[in-house]
DNA sequence: TAGAAAGTCGAAAACGATTTCGGAGTTTTC
DNA sequence: GAAAACTCCGAAATCGTTTTCGACTTTCTA
């Protein structure tokens, strides 16, 4: 491997001067700037990033947190488009992308600790678990740290409009005529406290009367508790017409599972979920949903983590990502389920 | 930061002391490494990796290559899992992963030079084009290189049994009744000679013969071009009753566009997808496919190469991964096209 | 034309580890 | 009781950069 030692020794000069050329500095002519900058080229020199910061202190890294225990972390469809926000805006940037893990090789260590071996320069966190302490001491740490989808106050935060989000699915299922609405939610996090609270507002200015049957509880984006909710839904009876699930997969597998009873969808109960990844297109019909822009978000993550790693300021500031309706086929008026409405024709 | 100086002035002896007691050389005796490790410990040393890569010349970093020009890499189904497999087995060894790009912060540079910059002692390569020169300059260094589904003379290969995969999934249409069977291919690349093989061999088992017809170009895994492909087969006339595609989003894209032309899966026409991934379970009906273990193709792939860099032999190997059919909805015996069988009835 | 200012360059220290080699002290062997 | 063998440790070199500071040239200014 070529160093800078090789090209100074080509060119007649100091490793200094080379080092200096190759970096932009202004006390080297240029002559002799030229002259090295074309040896380095000529010899094929790749720095050694490894040598630059040790001394530099500066790694070009960005570390990626996000829960991998279920196993299901990278092929987590939401989880992996913002992923590949985070990636793109992060190499336009210049840095690398490192995934932060507890174990390595056998050897517990906590998230701060891989950090600081690798000497990474700021740190995304996408859909973990925030109450872990060792999520904590990382965002209570030196190192810049921005957090998807989670707000506290000194990190960083990119957010989905949330509050918006439920209220305008909400509405939507209102302006369709249902009243009998559930919302199954996840875990109990800021998110969903969000969403719970667009979701009452959304009644509230319909004047629907809020019930806590309304609020439905399963776990985030797994199978086996999306089916378990509707299961729960379908045994205490009394159906509602529309259920808004937490996320795309989650409606999908609620689809699935109310079909199983028989339950027609959208016929007999509209559905919608949350999220907006392509599954939802392939689905038929089409997914009722809140698309978020989950590519953006990673974006905004990865920049705004480099902006705090640039300038050194670490001042906690919130961004807010919009959402926005999609209007699929899995939600239509509810049935007229008495004969309410017979009198009218009458007339 | 702490680093072996502090804890060396701490204990009274040397940094080269530390550095053999916490790296167990048996030239340092039972008491002052114990005394150095308490110590270690009491200051919370964490060892500085770029300076040891400096010396040692490893980083303990694995490079993972694959597609992304068409923005999809990270959320690409087949390829999410396979990294999944890819990191899970590299963390479980100690190993972090890096993703190798062709350009850094504006600044083009080679796949080799990426990883030479930041030192990475070997690549996983999945999912892209093996034309690219850059990919071929990558493969013939000196960088221990496994490939995921792609077979060369110099490097390591992981691949799924694709002659078996189109065999089994065509010999199953053809238990069901089918003839006319339509295999979509995608690139063609060792994958899709591989899988045509198959194809023709399941055909020239049951003395079906085989016709030009029966193959039908498509891209992989686009949706646009599943459909268009979709689109030749109807317009070209005389349907088949089965098609294969060449993975699973392909397959339920196509379904979806034969079920906007009337057409309905399976009752007009079987449809089988390849991969098995999980959006497969998703759809109604469950697709009919072959499962690829995607898992343990990133994993082979990450001890595979894991391999190479310890035992720094880099001699060319094949593993082969089984596949596995998935009896789901989406295939039937055909219809009985024309009265040929009503004469048996009358028997 | 002397002195100041600006422009170039390099020696050397630093970053934080690993590793070689030899020396001092201790124990074993004959 | 001396030589040999073994234990334990540290000085110093090394990896490939960056960066400071002083020195030397050249150009500018009065």
């Amino acid at each position: 491997m070529v160093t800078i030692y090789d090209i100074a020794k080509a060119c007649g000069c100091s490793s200094a001067t080379v080092s200096k050329a190759l970096n932009n500095y202004p006390d080297v002519s240029a002559k002799t700037r030229e002259k090295i900058l074309k040896k380095a080229k000529e010899l094929g020199f790749v720095p050694n990033l490894q040598a630059r910061a040790l001394i530099t202190n500066k790694t070009w890294n960005i570390g990626v947190l996000f829960e991998d225990k279920s196993h299901s972390g990278l092929t987590h469809y939401f989880f992996s488009q913002v992923l590949q926000g985070v990636k793109e805006q992060a190499e336009e940037k210049g840095y690398d992308i490192t995934f932060i893990s507890k174990n390595l090789g056998g050897v517990e260590m906590t998230y701060l600790e891989h950090c600081n071996r690798r000497k990474i320069d700021g740190v995304v966190i996408a859909c973990i678990d925030f109450e872990d302490p060792q999520v904590t001491e990382l965002m209570e740490s030196d190192l810049p740290v921005v957090a998807i989808d989670f707000i506290t106050s000194h990190i960083g935060s990119i957010v989905s409009d949330n509050v918006k989000g439920l209220y305008e699915i909400t509405k939507y299922m209102i302006s369709l005529g249902h009243k009998d609405i559930v919302y199954v939610y996840g875990h109990e996090t800021h998110v969903t406290e969000e969403r719970i609270r667009g979701f009452r507002k959304a009644l509230d200015e319909a004047s629907i009367p809020f019930s806590e049957r309304m609020l439905v509880k399963s776990k985030y984006s797994e199978r086996e508790d999306s089916e378990e909710a509707v299961e729960y839904i379908i045994k205490r009876g009394n159906l509602p017409t529309a259920i808004i699930f937490p996320d795309d997969c989650a409606a999908i597998w609620g689809i699935k599972t109310l079909r199983s009873h028989g339950i027609k969808v959208p016929e007999d109960i509209s559905v919608a979920g949350f999220d907006g990844v392509e599954i939802g297109e392939m689905v038929y019909p089409r997914l009722t949903t809140m698309r978020q822009d989950t590519s953006r978000l990673g974006k905004e993550a990865s920049l705004r983590c480099i902006q705090m790693i640039e300038t050194k300021v670490h001042n906690p500031t919130m961004t807010t990502i919009g959402v926005e309706l999609i209007e699929g086929g899995t939600a239509m008026p509810p049935r007229e389920k008495d004969v309410i409405l017979k009198p009218k024709k009458k007339n």
